[in-house]
DNA sequence: GCATATTTGTCCGTATGTATA
DNA sequence: CTATACATACGGACAAATATG
């Protein structure tokens, strides 16, 4: 009954994911087994397990005999990034009771983002819109779903982390964000993922306009 | 410019992710690394990177220091796999283009299954059923969305290797199938929609009431 | 509750195959 | 084309955890 007992492998990997999302590996960057091994103190078998895992998930490109790389999402990932993005969120709107749990914590995540903001803490800003919507994709109180999400995030984060300003791409959508807490309080489903389907719009612009510069 | 170069590694994941599908491999049962790498003929590596792909991909199960096994879905996997199937599906549906190319493969698909229904192969039915589905999927024109789904309808089969009549399972759908080919064709998305959403409200009830019994 | 046997987890050394300079 | 560096795969070894008596 206690913790998931994780294996060192997945240790290793969740070490390697934050290290991506952080930044500190940049995309397209190539990762040795040997060094890294040796810079993590284990085995290059325990190290290739967690390149498979990691790799499964997206976040690293595996090229048989030639080694593995921190994954570059081209333009074509990003698109299609956000069409799942559409089809999973805007669905979860569609069909969500007024009444669900999940709304409080969208609603605290929008909270935190307005505070975040009041102290220019960009950063904590951009985790809130995250938490923001993962709290919105639990509406369909689907493990699976969710778990496909939280895999997309960690490409996105991988994406966003070639944009310099996260002020520019998180701030604005805090307001959005809290108008659609209040329609879904309201019963307006409708409206709500309009709204959304609008934001997830604009948000994928900004994001390719960055990319083709 | 040649094949994959697929690893070792995946080749043997396909072999044992083939066994599952098949039934030679029943879920809950426990594999042993020792017997299935002198089985398989590879090192215990070799077959420990197979099973983390296959883990990962949800067909196997692993708890740490007591080993792997074929997953078993539970009913609250099945309700939630038929959860994500009614969001992907439905929503590809409802969005889908009157001339999208994918709707002639849906279309094959349907007559495919007329014939093997006509010399009883219900084997047969049952696998263009599920490239009905599969082309359906591909209306969203996500190559994420269609890797979801394919891991998806591999945990499916593995539920559905319980059932001993797969023509109880499939044959019924195949005129529901035809159906939705000509809602979309005429651009009655919505129509063709709600009946999709009736198919799968069915098919799992009748998944659901062979796991009670 | 305790000791033992089995299985998994991890690591190392080595040989082979592949890509790249 | 050759050579080098690296990934891939193997087998064996020991440590850690679990299960069984």
């Amino acid at each position: 009954m206690n913790e998931p007992a994780a294996s060192l492998g997945s240790t290793i990997a969740a070490t390697i994911r934050q290290w991506v999302v952080e930044g500190r590996l940049l995309p397209g960057q190539r990762l040795s087994e040997k060094q890294l091994a040796e810079q993590l103190e284990v085995s290059r078998n325990t190290l290739r397990e967690a390149f498979r895992l990691l790799t499964q998930q997206g976040l690293l490109t595996h090229i048989p005999y030639a080694g593995v790389m921190v994954a570059r999402p081209d333009l074509a990932a990003i698109i299609d990034i956000y069409r799942v993005r559409q089809l999973i969120e805007c669905q979860a709107v569609a069909d969500a009771s007024p009444h669900h749990p999940a709304i409080a914590r969208m609603a605290q995540a929008v909270e935190q983002a307005r505070a975040a903001r009041e102290e220019h803490a960009w950063l904590t800003v951009g985790s809130a819109n995250i938490d923001f919507h993962r709290a919105l994709v639990s509406l369909t109180d689907s493990p699976r779903i969710e778990a496909i999400y939280a895999d997309l995030c960690a490409e996105l984060r991988l994406a966003f982390g070639l944009v310099d300003d996260p002020a520019r791409i998180h701030a604005p959508y805090i307001e959005s964000n809290s108008a659609i807490v209040e329609l879904l309080k309201q019963g307006e489903n409708q409206q709500a993922a309009t709204r959304l389907a609008a934001y997830l719009q604009q948000s994928e612009r900004s994001l390719l306009a960055v990319y083709k510069g």
